[in-house]
DNA sequence: GAGTACACGTGATCC
DNA sequence: TGGATCACGTGTACT
C-alpha cells in the first residue's frame, strides 16, 4: 500500500541508444514524455512538500494526504473565523452559563472528525479562575488550542478553542463525545464559589460597546 | 526488490503489432481502468476542493494551486503558533506599554510578504478603551484578525493580531512598515487618560497563575 | 490472485 | 506549429 517514498528526483539521462520501437513514428512527439514527467515531478514535489508541513501525514497515499490538507486548511481558516466571530461575542453578560460546542462540521461532509470543540464560561470574575479553568480542561484531556478572555465590570467570559484526543474525536459519532464531561468539569468550575464573591466593588457599570470590529 | 525505475528498454509491446493471443483479451484487468480511474477522481475531487477554499486559486493550473496551497497552510500554521504563544504570555503586566511586532517570516523561506502584524497594548481597564482600540487600528488601515483580551485586577492586555493590506505588506522589505503609524496611534490610545481613572476601586490583588496551559 | 498505489507514455485540447 | 495541461489506460511493485 504505502509506497515508502523510494523514487524521487530521477531525471534519469535518456540516451538515443535503443530504437524507441516506434521507429519513424515521430508523432507523439518524443519530448512531451519528458514535459510531462517534469510536470509530474513538480506536483509530487509541492505534494512532498504539504507531506512535511502536515504533522502526521507522512505514510498516506496521495489521495489521503490531499484530504488532509483540505482538513487543515479548512480547520485552520475556521479557527480564524471562529476567532472574530468568538472576539464578536465575548462580551460578558449578565447570567452565568457554561457551553460546549462541537467543531463546526463543515457543511460540504468528507470529514466529520472534529477534534475541535469550543466552550464559554460566564460568570463573576475572581482570582484563580484561570487555574480552575486549566484544571477542569486538563481534567476530560482536553488540550486548549486558543484562550480568550474579556473581562470587564467584574464579569468575565472565557472562551476556550480545545483540542480533543484523536481516539476521543474519532470514538463517537457527531453527538456525544466528551462534551457531558467537559461541561460538568466547567460547571463545577462555575459553581464552586458562586455567591462568595459577589463583592461591592464589583459591581461597575458595563458598556456597551460590542466587541466587533475592533 | 529494487525499484528499477526509469528502465525504458520495454515500451515496445504497445498497440497493435502483435496479433493478441485469445487469451490475451483481459490480460490487464479490465477494472483497472476503473480502479485508476477512481483514484484519480479522488485525487481530483480534493483539488477541486482545496480550489473552492483558497480564495485565488481558480483557474490556476494544478501545480500552481498545490503551490498555494503550500503557502497557505505555511501562513495558517504560523498564525495559529502565534496565537498559542500570545495567549501564554497574555497576562497583564505592571507597567504601562505598547508593542507592535511584524510577522514572523518563515524560516523556510519562500515567501516572506508578511502582512501579518502583532500589536499589544497593557495599561489599567478602562470603559471605552475597546473601541479606542478599534478607532486606533482603523486609522492605520489595519484589519484586527484576532484580538485576546485578558482583564485581571483592573489590569488589561490586549493582543491585536492585525492584517494590514496587501499593498502595505509589499511596499516595505523586512523593517519599516506601517509599524510607526500603529505604535503611536496604539500609545495615544494609551496616554489618552493614564490617569484619569486609577480608581480605588480597581486596586485589587493580581493572582499569580500564567495562562499557560489554559 | 485480488487489491491498491504509483509513474509512465500518449491522445486530446486550448492558447 | 509548438508549448502546456489534462485524463486515460497500462506496466509494475508492494501487501
Amino acid at each position: 500500500m504505502v509506497p515508502v517514498r523510494s523514487d524521487e528526483a530521477e531525471v534519469a539521462m535518456d540516451g538515443e541508444c535503443s530504437a524507441p520501437a516506434a521507429t519513424a513514428r515521430s508523432g507523439p512527439s518524443r519530448s512531451h514524455s519528458e514535459a510531462e514527467r517534469k510536470r509530474r515531478q513538480r506536483i509530487n514535489a509541492h505534494l512532498a512538500t504539504l507531506r512535511t508541513l502536515l504533522p502526521a501525514a507522512s505514510r498516506m497515499d496521495k489521495a489521503a494526504l490531499l484530504g488532509e490538507v483540505v482538513r487543515h486548511v479548512r480547520e485552520l481558516r475556521g479557527e480564524a473565523d471562529a476567532a472574530a466571530a468568538g472576539a464578536a461575542v465575548a462580551v460578558p453578560g449578565e447570567g452565568d452559563e457554561v457551553g460546549v460546542e462541537d467543531g463546526h462540521s463543515w457543511r460540504g461532509g468528507e470529514r466529520t472528525t472534529t477534534r475541535r470543540v469550543r466552550a464559554w464560561v460566564c460568570c463573576a470574575d475572581r482570582p484563580g479562575l484561570m487555574s480552575e479553568l486549566g484544571r477542569a480542561v486538563r481534567s476530560v484531556s482536553a488540550r486548549a488550542v486558543r484562550a480568550e478572555i474579556a473581562t470587564v465590570g467584574g464579569r468575565t467570559r472565557s472562551v476556550l478553542e480545545l483540542d480533543v484526543g484523536e481516539q476521543q474525536a474519532a470514538a463517537d459519532g457527531e453527538g456525544a463525545s466528551s462534551r457531558p464531561a467537559l461541561q460538568a468539569a466547567l460547571r463545577a468550575v462555575l459553581l464552586s464559589r458562586e455567591e462568595l464573591l459577589a463583592s461591592e466593588c464589583y459591581k461597575r457599570q458595563r458598556f456597551s460597546g460590542h466587541l466587533t470590529r475592533v
